[in-house]
DNA sequence: GGTAAATTGTATCAATTGTTACAAACACGA
DNA sequence: TCGTGTTTGTAACAATTGATACAATTTACC
């Protein structure tokens, strides 16, 4: 049997022993696929009843937007899974087409022969479970720093969290610069806004250092 | 045993029969407890090392803002499970405090126990796979919306998803004012937009029917 | 200590959207 | 048909942010 025991390092299989990983892929009926470098390994809209693995090499993930023209999502490197989200759930199609950037080989599951894995292995469910729901809660905390509207709303938001119970002083582990790209804003805009705050009595700014003087006035921002 | 058939309606345990269900809780720890109006199911911060399902009545999930204030989230009636997303995961802490509504019981299932029965009864692994992934891609979708900056993108973005191949006429089954709160700008910007972009041509407009006239425009806005 | 690069502070103007208000068109039941 | 409530169209102004540019400050490295 081919190189499996890479997989010990994705997601899915971490934590198992390589006999235990040699013992449940045994008898199991999966295949491994070998793409040359711009093969297409899914297309957007093929029905995901696999889960895919990336055992060697890398692969990016595109999107067709309306006109056609593709935009590069993400790259995808060993030993990660493909879509985890798109194997189960109301909607069961690939949401992007993936093409290798290499050489690659993919360890191909049928559907079915996973949800085997997944009873007969619990540290496997456990991996899948703790990989989707792991997702769910970062993109929940990601639509509720979209949904503040201004750019006040989301430093307070972003401090009162970094603070936690501490109560004095933060300091902010990002530059500016990052800070406005998880923001969603420019850097001048971000930067404006600090410099209102600190002169409305909101807070005291020492570059990294971030002092709260009003905590309660900064509460109120976040009511609307 | 109690009235546990209910639980036959609950996303988890769908799909069942009263037999199935029946041998799978022979022997399975867990516990029924009940509630009073106004009683704290569970308080934010809590660790989530079990399955809750609201088996009669129905709860709120509230937050508290920095300030102290809390905040109704969402109601969750019978038979619904509690906070799904965070019994596995990295961060294994409710997010919301749980207040009773009414008279309430809740069905508790102890993780390692629920990880048993996701490993015995592969209805019930498909039913909580399905559930947390679906709701995975929702978000995914709610957050690609969102990141669209113009509502001139939104707008396209949205008509062209409704299209979806028709190529002429498009009947928006909501109201502005839904679409306003859909898109998360206000009512009378969304009506400025469409107007606008009636006028530039890129569609005609009859109240809820709206006809592409240029497409290809159209995809443009959603390069940037 | 000095120099280059990175980071931060600030300013100006344009573009977009929120806010508020009111009129017009439509839907529906009496 | 006539009102009445809902939905839509439109306008004026304020607030917020983006875009761009450049100076000031800090940091890192020699």
């Amino acid at each position: 049997m081919a190189n499996l025991h890479i997989l010990i390092q994705s997601p899915v299989f971490r934590g198992l022993t390589e006999e235990q990983l040699g013992r449940l892929f045994q008898g199991l009926h999966f295949q491994i696929k070998k793409y040359a470098k711009g093969d297409v390994v899914v297309s957007a809209g093929e029905i995901c009843d696999r889960l895919n693995i990336v055992q060697h090499g890398s692969v990016k993930a595109e999107m067709n937007d309306y006109s056609g023209k593709t935009i590069k999502i993400e790259d995808i490197e060993a030993p990660n899974p493909l879509a985890t989200a798109f194997l189960f759930g109301k909607n069961n199609r690939f949401p992007v087409t993936v093409v290798a950037n290499n050489e690659v080989t993919i360890v191909c599951i049928p559907k079915p022969e996973f949800v085997h894995l997944l009873q007969a292995d619990r540290q496997i469910l456990n991996n899948y479970l703790n990989a989707i729901s792991t997702r769910t809660q970062f993109l929940s905390q990601k639509i509720k720093f979209l949904s503040f509207r201004t750019i006040r709303q989301k430093i307070a938001h972003y401090l009162l969290e970094q603070a936690g119970d501490r109560l004095q002083t933060v300091e902010v582990p990002h530059t500016q610069e990052q800070l406005a790209e998880i923001f969603g804003v420019t850097r001048p805009a971000l930067a404006r806004t600090l410099g209102e705050m600190s002169k409305e009595g909101y807070i005291d700014m020492q570059r990294r250092y971030i002092k709260f003087l009003d905590k309660e006035k900064m509460n109120k921002l976040l009511e609307s």
